[in-house]
DNA sequence: ATACTTATGGATAATGATTATCAATAGAAT
DNA sequence: ATTCTATTGATAATCATTATCCATAAGTAT
């Protein structure tokens, strides 16, 4: 069906992990959440399918993305983490910091940026990540 | 002495929030630490001179400040948040996922950018963050 | 299919940072 | 010096995330 699922099956495959049916509805859902859900709130939506599932698969699986490259986290404002499923990771994003609702923005790529760090630092660059922070219309509508 | 220290002093006495010796000292500290501290790293260093200090004080303060706009915290890798008092915020971080270890370095600024996402999505930007991760000399030596 | 190996799931306890609570104390202003 | 009340310090509470451990199921070979 989708791309995006079955090449990170492929990958976890080739890495001699197993496909489980938790897992497989985790990829799912992250690859097609467009709103940066936190770990409950993904435990929250795989309830309905997986009366059993437990809190802590998802996070075990989260983690496991993550160290593969196919997941970023996302530092909003307070409390938890929310992650980020799109590849590349190139895009940033938009906060407001009311209710913590998360926009994917384009800004021009810092790639060169990170060249020129690279050779004044002597670190290997791995990534990098711009947030901008606001109050959407909703929430200055509020006020 | 400190210019800056003087400012938030200054700062806080005209909201009415009391100067304790507790607080000068954070204050103190804060404004002259490079290397973004963390609330527990501060609370150590100040067990020096206030044997009976508490952590919680430090939050307190911390939050305080973050309130009024003077600090801002920076979600590194992991576990604890640490906190940048510098004025303005333009600078960016170079943050190694190793040690982390933090570096302030320059980048062109996204004012522009800020501008075009308030006209284009109604937010009233407040702010933004830009964050480079990657591996620093030393733990590369180390590998 | 069956058997075997071992990663994974689920339940739950543990961890650790941050926040809330509250009585005692100490700024600041008169 | 007195009064008012923000702040401190000690500690309990909260909450997200991680660790633990055993039963189970995925993957693979027979």
């Amino acid at each position: 069906m989708n791309n995006r699922v079955e090449a990170l099956v492929e990958k976890l495959r080739a890495q001699e992990y197993r496909i489980t049916p938790q897992r497989l509805a985790l990829l799912e859902l992250l690859v097609n959440s467009r709103d940066h859900p936190s770990a409950r709130q993904l435990y929250d939506r795989l309830k309905a399918r997986f009366p059993t599932m437990s809190l802590a698969t998802v996070y075990k699986t989260l983690n496991l993305l993550k160290d593969m490259g196919e997941v970023r986290e996302i530092g909003l404002s307070d409390r938890d983490k929310h992650y980020d499923a799109f590849k590349p990771f190139s895009h940033a994003h938009l906060i407001c910091t009311q209710c913590g609702s998360i926009i994917d923005v384009d800004t021009p790529t810092l790639q060169n940026q990170e060249q020129a760090l690279a050779q004044r630092f002597g670190y290997r660059i791995t990534g990098h990540r711009v947030d901008f922070f606001g109050i959407c219309p909703q929430c200055q509508a509020k006020m």
